[in-house]
RNA sequence: AGGGGUAUAGCUCAAUUGGUAGAGCGGCGGUCUCCAAAACCGUAGGCUCAGGGUUCAAGUCCUUGUGCCCCUG
C-alpha cells in the first residue's frame, strides 16, 4: 500500500479538487507544493483552496511565510519534509499537491542545496556581468568548472552566476555538487499523478476565466491590502503572476484591461512550462481530462490507478 | 456621395532607387538542482486583399474592384 501521492499539473487544471477528493477517500492530509501559496494573505491570486473547499481536511505548507520574505526551494524542503514524515508516521496518506515542479522534485528526491551566499558574492558577480559582460563571469567559471561553462547557454546569466557563486561559497563546483546529490537515492517513492486536458485550448479558456473570477473575488483589494501594509513591490511574492501586473494597474502604470490580459497571457505561458516540466517525469501517471469530463471522472481515473498499485 | 490613406505570418508592424519577404508578440517543442508564478533555448507559420496591366523581374509601378480608417458634405 502506497501512502504517498503526488499530484502535479498546470495551473487551473483541477489539482485542488482532485487532492481533496482523494484525501476524503483515502483519509489523507494535503501538503501544498506551490512556491506562491506559501505566502500569507496572498489567497485569491494564488488560488489557495478556501476553508469550505478544504472540507476539514488538514492542509500543510499554505501561508507559512510573510510576503516580504524571500522563500526558496531549500526553505520549502526544510519545512515540508518533517511534515510529510509526520503524516506517514501517523499512518495516514500524504498527498503532495502543487504546480511548482522544482519544489516537488526536490522534496521527493530529498535534494540538498548548496547555500545561497550571504556574503554578497552574488551581487558582485551580477555587477561584474553588468559592467564587463557575462563573458567575464563565464571565463571565471570556465577556469574552475569547465563542464558548467560549456553546459550553460551564454544567455542564461542567472545560472552562470549561480554556478560561479556555489564554487566561491563552498569550494566545490556545482557540477560536483549536483553529481553527488544525484547519487543519493530518492527520499520518497510516491505514486505520481499529473492532470492534463485533452485539448490545450480548454485549459487556456479555463485559465482566462479564472483570472476574471479572481478579480470578482476581490483580488485587487487583496493586493491593495498587501501594498498598504508595506510589502515591497519588487519582492519575490509580489512578482507572482497576477500580482505584479495588477500592481502596475493600481499604480496607474497600465489599465485594468491591459493588466488582465497580461495576467491571462502569463498564466497560459506558465501552464505550458509546467506541463513541460512534469512530462519528463517517467513515473508520471497522466490523468487526461477529455472535453466535458468533470472532477468526478478524474477522481475515478486516479482511484482506478491506485487500486492497481495495491495488487 | 467626393477627397485622402491603408490592405504583408494568428496579432502589431518591417522590407534600401522594382531583384520572388523579415521582426516582435502569440503558437508549438524543450532546458531547468535555492529569485522557479523565475530565467533561458529551439522551431513552424505568408497564393504579400482580389482581377488585369507594365517589366527580364512587382509586396514595391499603373488600373479596376472590395474591405477598413480619416476628412468634407
Amino acid at each position: 500500500m502506497n501512502n504517498l501521492i503526488c499530484i502535479a499539473g498546470p495551473t487551473a487544471s483541477g489539482k485542488t479538487a482532485l487532492s481533496i477528493g482523494l484525501a476524503k477517500v483515502l483519509g489523507g492530509e494535503i501538503v501544498s507544493c506551490d512556491s506562491m501559496q506559501v505566502y500569507k494573505r496572498m489567497d485569491i491570486g494564488t488560488a489557495k483552496p478556501t476553508i469550505e473547499e478544504m472540507a476539514g481536511i488538514p492542509h500543510h505548507m499554505l501561508s507559512v511565510a510573510e510576503p516580504w520574505e524571500d522563500f526558496s526551494v531549500g526553505k520549502y524542503c526544510a519545512m515540508a519534509t518533517p511534515i510529510v514524515d509526520d503524516i506517514l508516521e501517523r499512518g495516514k496518506t500524504a498527498i503532495i499537491v502543487g504546480g511548482t515542479g522544482l519544489y516537488m522534485d526536490a522534496l521527493i528526491r530529498g535534494n540538498s542545496f548548496a547555500p545561497v551566499p550571504s556574503t554578497g558574492c552574488r551581487e558582485k558577480l551580477e555587477k561584474l556581468a553588468a559592467e564587463e559582460g557575462i563573458e567575464a563571469v563565464i571565463a571565471q567559471l570556465r577556469a574552475v568548472d569547465p563542464e558548467s561553462a560549456d553546459r550553460l547557454h551564454p544567455s542564461d546569466q542567472k545560472r552562470i552566476i549561480r554556478a560561479m557563486e556555489v564554487y566561491l561559497e563552498t569550494g566545490q563546483t556545482i557540477t560536483e555538487h549536483n553529481r553527488k546529490t544525484q547519487e543519493i537515492p530518492p527520499r520518497y517513492d510516491p505514486v505520481w499523478f499529473a492532470l492534463e486536458d485533452a485539448n490545450r485550448a480548454t485549459l487556456y479558456e479555463r485559465i482566462d476565466r479564472r483570472v476574471e473570477v479572481m478579480l470578482q473575488m476581490g483580488l485587487l483589494d487583496e493586493i491593495r491590502r498587501l501594498l498598504s501594509e508595506g510589502v515591497p513591490e519588487k519582492c519575490t511574492a509580489m512578482q507572482a503572476i497576477g500580482y505584479k501586473e495588477f500592481v502596475d494597474a493600481l499604480q496607474g502604470r497600465s489599465s485594468l484591461e491591459t493588466a488582465t490580459a497580461l495576467v491571462q497571457q502569463a498564466s497560459r505561458n506558465y501552464a505550458k512550462r509546467q506541463l513541460t516540466w512534469f512530462r519528463r517525469n517517467p513515473n508520471m501517471h497522466w490523468l487526461r481530462r477529455e472535453s466535458g469530463e468533470g472532477n468526478e471522472e478524474i477522481l475515478a481515473k486516479a482511484l482506478q490507478i491506485l487500486t492497481e498499485f495495491d495488487k
